[in-house]
RNA sequence: GCGAACGUAGCUCAGUUGGUUAGAGCGCGGGCUUGUGGUGCCCGAUGUCGAGGGUUCGAAUCCCUUCGUUCGCCCCA
């Protein structure tokens, strides 16, 4: 038998599931400042969801994604972004009435990659999607709260923000064949992996690593040089208002992001301890996607953030709970350690009930789990109907009624 | 999917040119102390040397395969 779990997924406990609740919490507070509505979607939707939206021959779709038959012969795919389901969601249950409509989700994603640091078969995403308006102010408003957001998470850890605009449709599609014609004149230069994307998707060859590649793409055409007044217009728009805002950023016209369904504004947030898998949040504007998926002809906006990339940054985090443990001499004063547990616990108070018996081996216990403070309960105890209230911390310990020791703890 | 490194006790790691019964520290269990923990002292158990196969009189050590982790590429969150 299997005990292992399969290679790229892992297991949650302790801290971790701390940090990952810590994390959704203040996700939760966000997307209320914010006005977002929760959506939960299933894990597993229909294979030709993820087929068109991120491209036909990109990564994810080509090699990434797991997919298989179910009984009636009907491809199914585990979601390997939450963008696209989300919009699905939207469309079947007619969400998209009243727009701007303001959407996120929290949960797992599956990607069949070379598992690495930062980078899993499995792993959590966070999204907030804005579906419905072409309005800069929604861009901005994104950005803003992926910023916050992680400041407040990550307030020691230095994260740099890069922005890009990809123009509308238009622009794409010329600068995507000025692009081609520009490699293809330099194909013998160009890595193999990037000749490959001469034709069906010269623009991802722009964020090369290849020193050959970077040095090409420092001559190839700009996107700027194809922007619509429009497009340049909503970009300028959107640097000044960061720059207004305090906001650090940084123009990367290199930045292009993965998935076919973007244009116009694109960003990432990126950090710099965590090796190569660095992308904290990426996002951008997505206006073709709704009506490409069957919905309504409308724009759309949004980011997703990896919960494990966040969680690897992230502090231990320090219970601030009281706890009691609750200590019996011996078994005989049992029954009368069970009820002061029970009344205590009414009041809210997070006792642990020893099962040992054993004063020395239960006070050894109760100082490794950190906790506080400690009831011993012996023949005094119940014969006098009190307990002996210890802080572990300071040595000092005194004889009281119940009564007292809920006043003393709350 | 490609390239590379690594895998020894719960954890961090030693382990010589292949040699007999595989080690340390931390942690764990017991005791010094039968109503008092953290410090100290004494004692004890750590184990499929990732797994499988091969070479050899003999393998943790050499070879092959495989699984896993990490790093880079790729990709992305």
């Amino acid at each position: 038998m299997k005990i292992t779990p399969i290679r790229g997924t892992h297991d949650f406990f302790g801290q971790q599931v701390l940090k990952y609740r810590a994390i959704q919490d203040l996700i939760s507070h966000y997307s209320r400042i914010y006005n977002f509505e929760e959506i939960i979607t299933p894990i597993f939707e229909s294979t030709d969801l993820f087929k068109k939206p991120l491209g036909e021959n990109s990564d994810v779709v080509l090699k990434e994604m797991y997919t298989f038959k179910d009984k009636n012969e009907d491809l199914i795919t585990l979601r390997p972004e939450y963008t696209t389901p989300m919009i699905r969601a939207a469309i079947s249950n007619n969400l998209l009435e009243k727009l701007p409509k303001k959407l996120y989700g929290i949960g797992p994603m599956f990607r069949r990659e070379r598992p690495q640091k930062g980078r899993y078969r499995q792993f959590n995403q966070i999204n907030f999607e804005i579906l419905g308006t072409h309005d800069v102010s929604s861009d901005i408003e994104l950005i803003i709260l992926a910023n916050s957001f992680l400041q407040n998470l990550l307030p020691d850890k230095k994260i740099n923000l890069f922005i890009n605009s990809l123009g509308d449709k238009d622009t794409l599609s010329k600068f995507s064949s000025a692009l081609s014609k520009y490699f293809r004149e330099k194909k013998e230069k160009l890595s193999e992996e990037s000749q490959n994307k001469i034709i069906s998707n010269p623009i991802r060859i722009l964020d090369s690593k290849d020193p050959m590649d970077v040095e090409i793409n420092l001559n190839a055409p700009k996107i700027s040089d194809f922007y619509s007044n429009e497009a340049n217009e909503k970009f300028s728009n959107i640097q000044k208002i960061l720059k207004d805002m305090s906001i650090d950023f940084s123009i990367n016209k290199n930045l292009v992001r993965g998935l076919d369904y973007y244009c116009h504004t694109v960003f990432e947030f990126k950090t710099l301890d965590l090796g190569s898998q660095d992308t904290l949040i990426g996002g951008g504007r997505y206006d073709g996607l709704t009506k490409l998926l069957g919905g309504p002809d409308i724009p759309g906006v949004g980011w997703a953030g990896g919960i494990e990339r966040l969680i690897m940054l992230m502090d231990d985090i320090k219970s601030l709970q009281k706890k009691i443990h609750l200590i019996i001499i011996n078994e005989s004063f049992r029954e009368y350690g069970l009820k002061v547990a029970n009344q205590l616990r009414k009041e809210n108070i997070n006792i642990h009930f020893d099962y040992k018996y054993n004063l020395k081996k239960s006070l050894s216990y109760a100082n490794q789990l950190g906790v506080r403070y400690a009831i011993i309960i012996g023949e005094e105890e119940v014969q006098k109907n009190i307990c002996t209230l210890k802080d572990l911390n300071s040595n000092v310990q005194e004889k009281k009624t119940i009564e007292n020791i809920i006043k003393d703890l709350s």
